[in-house]
Order: structure tokens, then sequence, then C-alpha cells
DNA sequence: ACCGTTTTTTCAAGTAGTTGAGCATATCAT
DNA sequence: ATGATATGCTCAACTACTTGAAAAAACGGT
């Protein structure tokens, strides 16, 4: 039936007989200006051609174009989550978020070489005018440069777990490592445990939460209990879990806890104590933390500190929406605590 | 430093002392045309500007957007992958893909209520022009309407499995599953199973695969070795899993063996099957389909077709880029068969 | 019939670029 | 010196729409 372009306001106009101008405005809710007839063809002659707002030329005069750029690494289910809240804030704001992946989609725990492919996604978003943008503190780390662009144009930056103190530049949504950890600490010391293990990620300089976590929980450990921890973490590459899970198993005496700084960890435990033939809860107890969908589904179901991604998604959207709203002033820091609950 | 806005190709021109038509050109690369040194100049001033192309003019000008919209449900480890193969083959393109969700993101297995909250999220996508489309069946049934419009318009949908051939309006990628139910049937049969069980989904219209997987399968095996199948299905909500399980084991004879159409059922069998002590797999026999990343921490490890989404996404892209370039043409149902194969 | 309002509608100049056609100037053959 | 080409660059129209200002039409009062 229709030629092969979008219908445009000017057919409308043209339809309904009359001005672009008088078409534009009724279409956009100023009918009140207008007679009563004259709205009716207007609005009907629309219809009929199926005509539509067009962001694009909207984004371009106003320079709002209702998008938001979103950076994160590869899925894992707690960026799905906090994806999930961000969609949902967004959405019900007129408010579409773009999404663009940093890292190895290939495999899922390795996401080093993002660097400047990085680049190109932040670029790709930029390049489409975004109004704010949400990501990664590892991207905030390597993509410090683009920051600066996105400032000096005023474009709200949301980071996610990660303070930027020293420079004012971004919000900074973040888990509370200290009360968290505490919590862990508090819970593990009241079942008894002395010789407590800890188990930490890769610690590059793009996860300093990592870090943070890890020395909040031995901090906690050691105010409690007065004991030292002792801890491990992956190397570089991320690739020797096992072995690590396996040389804190195999330490004498064997510590009867350990807590791992995310799940991804706790499951080489579980691998390894399999291997070992080590019982868990029984012979050795295991924290995670980050509340991953697999943790429930492990035998037995793993104890993890649960980040409420969701509501960190929720956060974060609201708080670019906010910056939008008020588009304007230096952007001040502003770390939004995360009660996290203990599964 | 710079103001409050992007700096413009105008000011870039201004800066090298040109016109804006030279500046233009020289950025997209048409430099042969022009004196060397212009050339440099004008580089130059962009990049100590910070000049980026606009897309969103560049949109408006040619009709292309250089985004795809992608509507799936509410992640679970599936669509997360078929959405990595989506973005790797996109992002190779300079394309980007913007995703909305549709339906109850509060509660994973759960999205029924998306009707019109499915229009206003596809409105958005289309109010900002994307270039072509890809989505999940469910979308496809429920906004056929919309389908026609982009048809008219010529913008590329490509529907993951699912078939839409009685009116040639999309292209479709689908699980061939009559390969893959029949792959599973021969597994089962060859292992000597006779009395076999078949947990099928939720069977809504939209969920026409749930019903093509069961029948293809309820076919197989009464293929090969002359036996029926019996069967049965999650209510409407997809609430009443755990009782459906407990009832198909409670079932006397005891099935040997369950296939169910997706992962997600069989967690219920798993589940039911721990409650009334029945071992898998001494006492049972589950084979799921689709390959969440649950299945493999499941104890013991759930055997499962897989699906490889990740590669059923980078075809669906790769399917719209493709129509995007020769952009004309009635478009053609294109059926992809994916080789399913047994873990 | 004419003036002052009010209502309804249009003009024209933006938004940020792209692009076919054309105009100078320089180079070369005659 | 003249005409033909080639080189280097610019004009102006176009994309789809928005919006402040102004014009046209309608209406009321005298």
């Amino acid at each position: 039936m229709a030629g092969s372009t979008a219908p445009r306001l000017k057919d409308v106009a043209q339809a309904a007989n009359v001005s672009m101008s008088a078409a534009s405005r009724i279409l956009r809710g100023e009918s009140d200006r207008f007679g009563e007839e004259t709205c009716q063809r207007v609005l009907e002659a629309a219809r009929q051609l199926g005509w539509r707002r067009n962001l694009l030329v909207n984004g371009m005069q106003t320079g709002r174009t209702k998008m938001i750029g979103v950076m994160i690494p590869p899925f894992d289910s707690f960026w799905v989550d906090v994806l999930a809240g961000i969609h949902l804030v967004l959405a019900a704001a007129d408010y579409l978020p773009i999404t663009v992946w940093v890292g190895d989609c290939q495999e899922i725990p390795h996401f080093e070489k993002g660097d400047e492919q990085g680049l190109e996604q932040i670029s790709r978003l930029l390049d489409r005018r975004v109004d704010g943008l949400i990501l990664w503190p590892s991207f905030a780390v390597a993509y410090y440069g683009h920051f600066r662009e996105l400032i000096a144009r005023r474009v709200p930056v949301v980071v996610i777990d990660h303070e930027f103190s020293e420079d004012q530049i971004a919000d900074s949504i973040e888990t509370d490592e200290q009360r968290s950890t505490r919590a862990v600490a508090e819970h593990l010391t009241s079942l008894g445990h002395e010789n407590i293990a800890c188990f930490s990620s890769r610690e590059t300089a793009w996860q300093a939460w990592a870090v943070r976590r890890r020395e909040s929980f031995e901090k906690a450990i050691a105010e409690i209990k007065g004991v030292e921890v002792k801890s491990w973490r992956l190397n570089q590459w991320g690739s020797n879990g096992l072995e690590v899970a396996e040389e804190i198993l195999g330490q004498n005496p064997r510590p009867s806890a350990i807590f791992t700084v995310t799940d991804h960890e706790a499951l080489y435990v579980y691998e390894a104590a399999a291997s070992l033939g080590i019982r868990i809860p029984e012979d050795v107890s295991v924290v995670g933390f980050a509340d991953l969908d697999f943790a429930a589904t492990l035998q037995p179901p793993l104890t993890t500190m649960r980040q409420r991604p969701k509501e960190i998604g929720r956060r974060a959207a609201q708080l670019v929406l906010d910056r939008l709203e008020v588009s304007s002033q230096p952007l001040a820091l502003l770390a939004v605590d995360f009660f996290a609950k203990l599964l």
C-alpha cells in the first residue's frame, strides 16, 4: 500500500490541508490554539497515514535523544538484573537504554582486552548522542579521557560500584563493602569459625572493588575476632581458580570457612571440594557474594551476599534522569549505599 | 574548557577556514579531491575541537540510523547468549542493537501482560527509526499489525524461532524442532527407555515452539519405538511446575525417562525428584532442552539439547544486515536450520 | 463600514550536517 | 593567445521537523 518510506509530517499536513506548523503543533498537543475541526482533520490524517514522531529530528533540535548509553561487561546474572532495573526506570520515563558490551563476549569470565574495543563502543554511543551514560568501573578507569569530553558537554555519567571522588566527575552508585563484608564476618564468627580464608578475584586496577571487599573483610574479622584471615586471589587472567581453591583446601590446618569475593570463585571451591572429597558445609563453610542465579542451584545452595542488583540498576537510571532534569551545575559525587543482606 | 554543547562541523570548518562542504567531504574520507594542506588543516581542527560525527543527522538524511531494534523476553541465559551473538555481529558492522524487554521484569519466568506494554516498546524503537528489527515469536504474533507498517517501509524483520510462512512477511531463524527432538528421541530409545514422559511448557499462542517441540518429540518416539509418550504441560501461568513434576514422577509405572521442552521444566523435575527420594539418573533419566547455564551446575549435570544461542543471535543479526544491503525486494521467508547437538 | 480584539493559521529561520552541480584557477596542448 | 582539461573548493538545496513572531480571518462593538 504505502511507498517505501515512512510518512512525513508534510504528508499529514497536506492530507489535512494545513501548514506543517499547524500539523506539528496539533500533533504535539497544542490543540487548544486551533479550531476543533482542524484538529480532527489533522489527527485523522496522521492516523490514516500511520505517522509517528521522529525522535532523530527531535534529538537534533533539542539535543536530547532520550537514549542513555549503558556499558557493562558481558552478562552474568548480576548484570542482567542491574540492566533490568535500568530498563524499568528508563522505560517509564520514555527513555531507552542502549547497551554495549565491552570485553570478550566469547568467554564469559574474561574481559581483559577491552581497551581499544571499548573506545570504539563508547564512540558508537557518543556518535548517537546519548543523553547520559551508565557504566561499570573498569570502563570508568580505562576511558577516563572520554569522560572529560562528556563532562564538558554536561552529559551525566553514573558509575556503578566505584568511587571517583578525586575528581568530582561522575556520580557513583556503589555497594557498601564495609557494611556488607562486616555482615559476612559476623555471620561466620557467630558460627564459631576462627580459621577463615578469603578467596579474592583478580585484583587489577579496574577491579578495585575486589580489593576493597577483601580488605574490608580482613579488617572486619580482625576487629571481631582478632584473628588474621589468610587471603588468596586469582591470577591476572583469572585462569587458576581451581588451583587456588585446591591450595586453600589443602592447607594444614584446613580453614573451616571460606569467603569468596564473588560467587564465581565459590564455584571453584565447590569443584575442588568435590574432587578432594571435602563436604560442604560439613567440612568447610563457603560464603559467596553477589547472588548470581546459579547460587541457588548448587548443592548445597551457596550462602551468598545478596547485592540487590535490580535496585542498583534502578537507582543508577534514576540518577541519570535526575541529572538530566537539572541539566546543569557541577556534577557532585553522590554515593548511594546499598544495604546488603545475608541470605 | 569547552562550552556546553558538542562541537559542530561549522566550528571545525571555521577553524580550518574552509567551507562546511569541504570540511564534511574531507572528514568523510573524500580527501583526494582536496589539497594536501587543506586536508591536514581540517583534520587537525577536528581533532583539536574533538568533533565527532553525528549519526542523528546522518540518520535523518539517509534514513539509516545504524541501529537495530531487538525485542526479547526478560533474560535468561539463553537470551543473553542470543544477544551476545547479535552484539558481536552488529558491532562489527558499526551497528548497534537497541534492546527492549517486553514482559514482566520483576519475575523472570513470567511475561504475560506484555501486550500493550509491548506496543509501547515497539513504538519506542520505531520512533527512533531503527533500521531493522529482531524479535521473539510472541511479539511477532502479538504485534502483527505493526509488522505491516514495517514491511511497507521495507524495514527488515527477523523472527527468532518462529515460522511466519503464511505471509512472507518476516525472515525467520528457528530451531529445527524435528531434527533436534528426533535426536533426543534416538538418544533415549537407544538407552532402552520405553516408558517416556514429556513435560511441556505453557502452550500459549505465542509459545508455538513448545507445541511443535512436544509434538515432534511424540512423533519421533512413535516412529522409532511405536510407543506413545504421555505428555504434561504447565498451566497458563507457569505456576504449577512442581506439581506437574510430582505428578509425572508419581505415575505407576513411573516413566524411566522424562523429556522437558526447556531446562526450566527440568528444574522442577529435579526438585520434585529430590523431595520424593528419586535418584537422577539412576531411577529416572531427564533430558532438557536449551543449554541454560544452570544445566551444568545441577547435580548430576542435566543432559540437555544444546541450542547454540549465540549462533542463533549471530545469524539473526547477519540476516538483518543482509536484508539492509539489498534493501529492496519482497522479503522472502528464509528459515535457517540450526543443527542441535546432544550434550 | 470601520476599528480593536481574539482566534486561527502560516512564514521563515533555526537544528547539523550531506551532496550534485558549478565556479574559479591552474595546467597543458595547439 | 586560445580552448580543453584537471584541480580545488563552494553554493544552495535537501533531510524532517519545531517554534517565535507575525499575518490573516473572524468576531464584536459602535
